[in-house]
DNA sequence: CTCCACACGTTATAACATATCATTTTGACC
DNA sequence: GGTCAAAATGATATGTTATAACGTGTGGAG
């Protein structure tokens, strides 16, 4: 019982289904440390740093964290798929269409924080183009696209006019 | 006299010049430090991180940097538009087309370190129309591909095969 | 049961970046 | 040239992000 009594957000069944296939697939194990920090990012509504998700943890968990253990729990579930890392902002956040294996593609608003992922096939078939034009082969591609997002841009969040 | 002593790598005069039209157009001084941090960096033929640039500086003009002090040159040579920085591995580099304002598309070799400045219409265009038909107003969009160029595929730089 | 692989913990440190405040340089103006 | 203010630089400290090195615990395969 030691382990499996961490605490932790609560967790619907869909995404803990999720978890367990994506790491069927990449043949690794999910571990109640591990669900506890994917559970953490996806109560977040925001991307968090990986010291934030330290805090987190030490809050609900009520004991020391390592930064270590922390990034150990982040690589392995980038690695699986479930979370991906933002770079410009060195932010971690759950992945939205963990279906299908994809790189990360996102808009990220500069006022309220709130990362929105995209999916399009025709950047994607752009990106392979360029990169073919010039005989590079494409391993992982960083696109992040910062600016205002809707709402913020409705509700006046300019911010700086004066 | 003082401090136009500053030692630093040869200076090509067309890069000079440069330097000095991009800041009066930016309506902001060019300084011998300033001018030593980019040459520094035009001569290094691939992205340096900091602290690197700090070794740099250091070795060629025999003497301790502060941090800070490049980090202020670094956030100059990159505000009046010399310099872009990458961010998925936080260094830094002078652009390749400086004649005009731009963000900065790179094809990064992993191995190599080679990175290559791309610029693509379709692609500018493409990304405008993904963040408008979110409603998003794009302020600075990351675009970096990783992966292999073509000189290291052709070499076997696969590397890992076995 | 024993061994092995893997996850996890602990401590330390490296690498990247900024805050604060003092001093120097520079250029505008008289 | 002298004075002043703004900008750049310098020194010191600290905050933030990430990894290294090494030891311990746990669970499955033989």
């Amino acid at each position: 019982m030691a382990k499996s009594d961490i605490a932790a957000p609560p967790l619907d069944v869909k995404w803990r289904k999720l978890a367990e296939s994506r790491c069927a697939a990449a043949g690794e194990r999910m571990t109640p440390a591990r669900l506890a920090a994917y559970a953490e990012l996806l109560a977040s509504k925001r991307p968090v740093s990986a010291y934030q998700l330290i805090a987190l943890l030490e809050d609900r968990q009520q004991r020391k964290i390592a930064p270590l253990t922390v990034y150990r729990h982040l690589d392995f579930l980038i690695r699986v798929g479930l979370v991906h890392r933002l770079e410009s902002t060195q932010s971690y956040l759950p992945c939205d269409h963990p279906e299908h294996a994809h790189e990360c593609r996102y808009l990220l608003c500069s006022s309220c924080g709130q990362a929105d992922e995209v999916e399009s096939k025709s950047l994607e078939s752009l990106l392979h183009k360029i990169a073919d034009q010039r005989g590079f082969k494409p391993e992982n591609t960083v696109v992040e696209i910062k600016g205002l997002c809707e709402r913020c841009m409705a509700s006046g969040s300019e911010a700086s006019s004066t």
